[in-house]
DNA sequence: AAATATTTTTAAGTAAGCTTAAAAATTTTT
DNA sequence: AAAAATTTTTAAGCTTACTTAAAAATATTT
């Protein structure tokens, strides 16, 4: 399948997830940098192909073959940024820039000799879960957005759910990476806050932050 | 650089060491899979961008750009195929067939990531040179359609220079592969046939043979 | 609920990278 | 060196993945 249509439905699949379900082709093509008009286009192709249930004017939904092709491209992408984060010396961000092309053009073999090789791995480098070969996935995390504030209760930051540089800069200078461990210390939920604590360092983030800012609790 | 374009020009690359020169545009298309009319067309807009020399009629001849372009690509290939041949079990074929595809999508960051992690090598899994960063390659080995049949000198095969399948089983058939030593015990060169002497078989090779596997000199 | 703004869709057009068919040039055979 | 065969080129056309501009529908604001 053509590189274009695998990004389609890895931005079907990523929106649906993230955002609250906005599907629809403005939101797919703002992901992607393409006219409005061409998501359109692509997402009557894709329904033809039986990839996507498509109704005009309605979200875009991913059919099982869909999200299948979605799942596998996935999978291929965050077990590359697996591979080159433990080989190489390289930015997370550079190694999801070359992951981002890499996940294309890597047959289903390869995937599966690139997992052996790491031992199966369930999370890649930023924390999030790799789907095995049958596209299956196990998560149990929860956006900080959504975490409650109980006294004392902990969390480990387990995923940073973003290919921007400015928000993983962010996180590189306060220490917001995977497996670091963090305090919810209060939800501002009228203004769609979460006040954070780390390293004995009190950050308030805004919603664009705490919705892809991903924490298990801290047994 | 598009992936076709990408193709065109090492192809042009490696029908310009092969065969006798014959980079004509049905050459290159044949070693393409495209039509005469493509290769053509293909030709023409390289020429645009400088990366070779066009005139109606003659061979393809890449500029100084384009053979820069070509030795870029073919560093990444060699060099996908080191590093599979290393972390995988992996056929030689099959490696080929991934590095055909990865070697396109590679940043010359990743490219020399790749290259310091594997200690800088100098020949691929295949006993091809990788050329380095700047694009320069060193060579000293010839094909044995060219290799001079003094008493009892014996050969070490540098490289098998194919991508055909059959080619390599035939090989793997009769012992023909990089590090191993042969004897060139005849030059038939009415017919275009080379015997040689390994394992104590002796077998009588074409020239579609003799022109694409290379020896050095034993020491 | 009307007016306004935004989004989605349609329509027409473009560039890349191919195709086939036929004309033009070159190469090979006799 | 003429005839035959092959190759290269030109021409016209196709598909994919986009674009912009304008029409149609939906969503938001007042």
């Amino acid at each position: 399948m053509s590189v274009a249509i695998e990004n389609f439905v890895k931005a079907i699949y990523k929106n649906g997830k993230r955002d609250n379900n906005d599907t629809k082709p403005g939101n797919i093509a703002k992901e992607l940098g393409i006219s409005n008009a061409a998501a359109t286009d692509m997402a009557k192709k894709l329904a033809i192909k039986d990839l996507i249930d498509y109704e005009k004017y309605q979200e875009l939904k991913l059919t099982d073959k869909g999200t299948k092709m979605a799942l596998n491209v996935v999978r291929k992408h965050r077990l590359w940024e697996a591979l080159l984060f433990k080989l190489f010396d390289l930015s997370l961000h550079d190694i999801h820039r070359e992951a981002e092309l890499l996940e294309h053009q890597t047959s289903d073999l390869l995937a599966n000799k690139i997992s052996d090789y790491l031992g199966n791995p369930k999370f890649d480098p930023h924390g999030d879960p790799i789907p095995n070969a049958r596209g299956e996935i196990t998560t149990t995390d929860t956006s900080i957005s959504l975490a409650n504030t109980e006294e004392g209760k902990s969390y480990i930051i387990s995923r940073l759910m973003s290919d921007d540089k400015e928000f993983f800069d962010f996180c590189a200078q306060h220490g917001l990476k995977y497996g670091n461990s963090i305090l919810v210390s209060k939800q501002f939920s009228k203004n769609k806050m979460t006040q954070i604590l780390i390293h004995n360092n009190t950050i308030l983030l805004n919603e664009d932050f705490t919705s892809i800012i991903y924490v298990n609790e801290q047994d």
